[in-house]
DNA sequence: CACAGATATTTCAAACTCAAAATATTTATG
DNA sequence: CATAAATATTTTGAGTTTGAAATATCTGTG
């Protein structure tokens, strides 16, 4: 047949492109499945629960892990979402008395988002709250397959990292 | 100390919900993290390469594997969506000339989606490229961690089944 | 200092999403 | 047959989401 070099790679990549990107978009389907189930169950018990819902839920997790508070854009980086977003979640919840809204000091461009002091106690009892939930979604997982599934999810993860300046 | 049954169970339980429940809230955040970063991913892609978006993939992908149709009711379950949401999807999709809504007989409550000629042969082009994208996204998962994740993933979905009549 | 470009955030229009209510139709029961 | 209950779908109102445009402010360069 006489195959030169690159008739190989070809060869690698027709194969790729049948057995193993089929078995990656597998996977990914697998992982969208799931994620829209648990997220379907965790919206309801939040709506049902705390009459909240989960975007809002992220916001506050995020700012109960830096208590000094974020900027909007370090808000909305950090959830993966986009600017204009966050705005409209923050001011509702601003609403609800859980944030407020600080200036920043020589920049009037900027604000830091925080939470109130209602805020970091009511969510303080969500959060174990939603762990309790998610643990028993998960409750098929054990320790070892919980280990497994992150250390597979961060070499995807890491792959798609944002490039660093 | 003299601890019964009970406390024994108690001491399991308390366990559960510092180290077990921990890592599996860990796990389904990471879950998040990259379903949210690949459907980002592919949104842009959808977008700049189709000129369209990742629900209505998620439509014609469904309808491309059920070329006799499907009803909205059957549509919006297999893509565990709530119906209304369905109906402003299709509507678009039957606007761009993708897809037809065609009466079924003797239910009048009802109607059957299914692609049109154009439609299957455009997602049927869209499906190939799709696949690459993944496949790119994914080119760190090896064929076994492939398996693995959906194995692991699986279990967790099994739990969660919707309970059968 | 002027002012072009960069940065932080909000506003906007369109699309997506949900849960609940409304509509239309079918099925089952008395 | 009448009609209550069930089923299929759409409509509605509120919220979430995006990408792009608009605002406001800051920074660096001449």
């Amino acid at each position: 047949m006489n195959m030169n070099h690159s008739d190989d790679l070809r060869d690698l990549m027709d194969n790729e492109t049948s057995d193993l990107s089929k078995a990656r978009l597998r996977a990914w389907l697998q992982i969208l499945k799931v994620s829209r189930k648990i997220e379907g169950e965790l919206r309801e018990k939040m709506r049902i629960e705390f009459g909240s819902t989960l975007p809002r839920f992220d916001v506050l997790a995020a700012l109960y892990r830096e208590r000094d508070g974020m900027r909007m854009s370090e808000l909305s980086k950090s959830l993966m979402v986009s600017n204009g977003n966050v705005t409209g979640i923050v001011d509702r919840l601003v609403g609800e008395g859980m944030l407020v809204r600080v200036p920043v000091e020589n920049d009037r461009r900027a604000s830091i988002v925080r939470l109130t002091e209602a805020g970091e106690k009511d969510f303080a009892e969500r959060a174990l709250v939603h762990e309790g939930w998610v643990s028993e979604l998960f409750s098929d997982l054990s320790a070892s397959d919980a280990d497994g599934l992150i250390r597979i999810l961060r070499t995807i993860s890491h792959h798609n990292e944002a490039p660093h300046d």
